[in-house]
DNA sequence: CAGCGGTTCATTTTT
DNA sequence: TGAACCGCTG
């Protein structure tokens, strides 16, 4: 019997379909990762290909790892020879495999936004452009745009004309491209790109994957750009087994880059293509669907796609009008509360999504005053903190020494006196002979106008580099990591500063050592160089433990993929949802109106049983207090479809109010920093009681901390899964915990380990 | 060369 | 509103 019998038939045409290209089109809860991951199991377990001849491509590490769990399990141990990966990860697989036939040196550095700012920035100063007149992050911008459209310089520069603007941003443009080439590093976009190109210029090489991945899945199709486009094209040229699943209604990602086009010209690109629509939706109740059929409705540009459910018509959805931005907070809150007082829901199941990161805060200083348990996800990433950067730098530099913005980064940090002036002198010299910072600094004593103290300071710089660099090929990952940290000069600075927010520092710097010998024990490629490659392809969403007990809030954005039982889209208003930018732009084309829509759509089916779309008429934007009106996409739901009702005050409608000196009591009771620095994301444990209810009952299990913190409990930890507590020495922020894990006892400082009951 | 205060500017962001 | 950043000062 094949394991195919376990799919609808829709989704079975698409598993089965496995001669020539296919597009699914996969409606939101229609069992797409389910097809995909069947489809590769059938592939292998029943049509016998080999598992190294499969391909399949996502675009969040997330997905690529959901994909090969789910694969796994289906097919076992042969699952781990399948190429699963996101289009950049597998990118620079290519590249670092290829790199001798490419002319590359592997050791390439990966660049982030911040990276890329820092050269922008340094060739604006060097062209003496003011910062005012021309942004870095027009910049960045516009050269991003240019790597999308696959324009290099001299292309850019060609088209440019002579259009000043034009013919500046190709200066700049091919100024940045040589800068990032001097350093031996890519950015995101050039991962991709240089692959296109590369396999342009040796056809041979391209040959030998198009002949090898036999079957080719692509995951989000509808959200590829155009080098992403180019890869498919590239690799699917041969058998032409290409699987693309993807939701035309769910692009949301152009402002990116992202291409629509490419999903909607699918069957021009491959005219013998079929093409599987699954548009039962095993997720929303039929509401839901209703509503987010209604508003997707409005979009010209789509392929058409009806969802369905056999599931329960279930509530109408929720519209509910709010006095302020405040109320609107409190009005959510208190509802999640509601649901999940009764033990119907669990916080886990609750989701507040907005349109805007910004609108987070009065949500949060709402939530902080509840006291229940919420994460926020999208924040600042782990591997973005300052000190943490800073160590990866340093590891960066060992492996591509050549790399002076790596280098610049670190060069004065810990504090060595080296400064700009001194930097500037070692770099006219490194530039007159065509060296590297690095290779100038074998030779610091023969750098012109160079104070004793600063050659001193560089020599001694230097030194420490080479040290290390020698180091790396004796002692493993771990160890490294540590004689940075130490050798650097780094844990003495952050000992020496003495506050709480060096301390906190010292404590990231200390997870990211230990999460260091985790990855050195769990993982057969182990090098640095692998290490480095897995930090920099990782994003905010990858290193989200198991939400589990607390209220989720995000981004529409960050919500693609998610589904909860309860859902809150906060902030429905016109200038804010659709964006004040949309509404500008849709006055001239009306189409512009309708990524937002589909942001909407997203946003909607998230929801599995309970959705509430809440607006407010008066909203802190700037310190300034705007009037707002309900967004457009509420009307465009058939009024049958939803209940309405009030969050104003208009003396009747007190009943649930607290006053507000009660609502600004100080806490009395903390058991977590309520610095955010510290704690950017992550579940935050806040029991501040709230004096207005005595509501140690209603949730107690997230209220009564101690217990669930106490000897003998059971607690969860993102990373190390369920342990028991063996031992707690101090209180507040300053507890640590020894907890007994399945492998291993670890002391972890509450503060920092994002610990949920067991 | 670092620490302070005025100025500017704010979408979404899988990698 | 507030963070991020510039330029001035000691």
């Amino acid at each position: 019997m094949s394991i195919l019998n376990a799919l609808n038939p829709a989704q079975r045409r698409a598993a089965e379909t496995i001669e020539g290209p296919l597009l699914v089109l996969a409606g939101a809860g229609s069992g797409k990762t389910r097809v995909l991951t069947y489809r590769i199991g059938s592939l292998v377990n029943e049509i016998g290909i080999a598992p190294w001849r499969i391909l399949a491509v996502t675009f969040t590490n997330k997905a690529a790892g959901e994909m090969r769990e789910r694969v796994e399990a289906l097919v076992g141990g042969p699952a781990s020879d399948i190429w699963i990966g996101t289009f950049h990860s597998i990118c620079v697989r290519l590249l670092r495999y290829e790199a001798e036939g490419f002319g590359l040196d592997s050791n390439f550095s990966i660049y982030d936004e911040d990276d890329r700012r820092a050269v922008v920035r340094r060739i604006l100063k060097a062209n003496n452009i003011d910062e005012r007149e021309l942004t870095p992050r027009q910049v960045i911008g516009q050269i991003s745009q240019a790597k999308n459209a696959m324009l290099d310089p001299t292309e850019f520069a060609r088209q440019a004309g002579e259009a000043p603007g034009r013919r500046q941003m190709a200066e700049l443009y091919t100024a940045y491209e040589t800068e990032l080439r001097r350093n031996n590093a890519f950015d995101f976009d050039d991962l991709l790109i240089e692959v296109v190109s590369q396999f342009n210029r040796h056809p041979d090489i391209l040959k030998k994957y198009q002949e090898r991945f036999e079957h080719f899945l692509v995951d989000e199709y509808q959200d590829t750009n155009k080098p992403q486009y180019m890869l498919c094209r590239q690799l699917s040229a041969h058998h032409r087994n290409i699987c693309v699943v993807g939701d035309d209604d769910q692009s949301i990602y152009q402002f990116r880059g992202a291409d629509i086009r490419n999903i909607l010209d699918f069957e021009r690109d491959y005219p013998d293509a079929n093409i599987v629509r699954l548009e039962q939706n095993y997720r929303s109740t039929a509401r839901i669907l209703a509503a987010a059929n209604a508003v997707i409705g409005n979009n010209q540009d789509r392929k058409g796609k009806e969802l369905w459910t056999e599931g329960p018509d279930g509530d109408p959805v929720k519209v509910v009008e709010c006095d302020s931005d405040r109320r609107e907070a409190r009005h959510v809150v208190d509802t999640i509360r509601r649901h999940t007082s009764t033990g119907a829901y669990g916080l886990g199941d609750a989701a507040i999504l907005y349109r805007t990161n910004a609108q987070s805060r009065p949500l949060e200083e709402e939530l902080q005053r509840s006291g229940l348990p919420y994460i926020i996800v999208g924040g600042i990433r782990f591997y973005d903190r300052k000190e943490i950067k800073d160590i990866l730098s340093y590891l960066r530099l060992l492996i591509n020494p050549i790399d002076d913005v790596t280098l610049r980064r670190i060069v004065n940090t810990p504090r060595r006196g080296i400064g700009d002036t001194s930097l500037e002198r070692l770099q006219i010299f490194a530039r007159e002979r065509s060296l590297s910072l690095f290779s100038a600094l074998e030779q610091i004593d023969e750098v012109p106008n160079l104070g004793g103290r600063a050659a001193k300071s560089l020599g001694e710089f230097s030194a420490l580099l080479r040290g290390l660099i020698a180091a790396k090929e004796t002692i493993d990952l771990p160890q490294l990591g540590n004689e940075v940290v130490e050798q650097s000069g780094y844990r003495e600075m952050l000992r020496g500063e003495n506050t709480p927010e060096a301390e906190a520092r010292q404590q990231n710097i200390d997870q990211l050592l230990a999460e260091m010998t985790e990855y050195f024990d769990s993982n057969e490629e182990n090098s640095l160089e692998a290490y480095l490659e897995e930090k920099s392809l990782m994003s905010s969403a990858d290193e989200n433990g198991d939400e589990g007990h607390a209220i989720t809030l995000m981004t529409m954005h960050s919500a693609k993929g998610l589904e909860f039982p309860l859902v809150f889209v906060c902030g429905m208003e016109e200038n804010l949802f659709p964006t004040a930018r949309a509404v500008d732009e849709s006055r001239v084309n009306p189409q512009a109106i309708e990524e937002e829509r589909r942001l909407c759509y997203v946003g909607m089916t998230r929801a599995r049983e309970k959705l509430s779309l809440t607006y407010a008429l008066r909203r802190y934007a700037y310190g300034n207090m705007i009037e707002s009106e309900p967004s457009r996409f509420l009307n465009e739901i058939p009024t049958e479809l939803i209940e309405t009702s009030s969050e104003i005050d208009r003396g009747v409608a007190r009943s649930r109010q607290r006053s507000d000196s009660q609502r600004s009591a100080p806490p009395a009771r903390q058991i977590k920093p309520t610095s955010k620095s510290a704690t950017p994301k992550g579940v935050h444990y806040e029991w501040d009681e709230p004096e207005q209810t005595k509501s140690t009952s209603e949730f107690g299990d997230f209220v009564d901390s101690d217990d669930f913190l106490a000897v003998g409990q059971w607690v969860r930890h993102g990373k190390w899964g369920r342990g028991q507590i063996l031992e707690r020495e101090g209180h507040g922020e300053k507890m640590k915990l020894s907890i007994k894990f399945s492998t291993q006892v670890k002391r972890v400082a509450v503060a920092y380990a994002q610990l949920e009951p067991a």
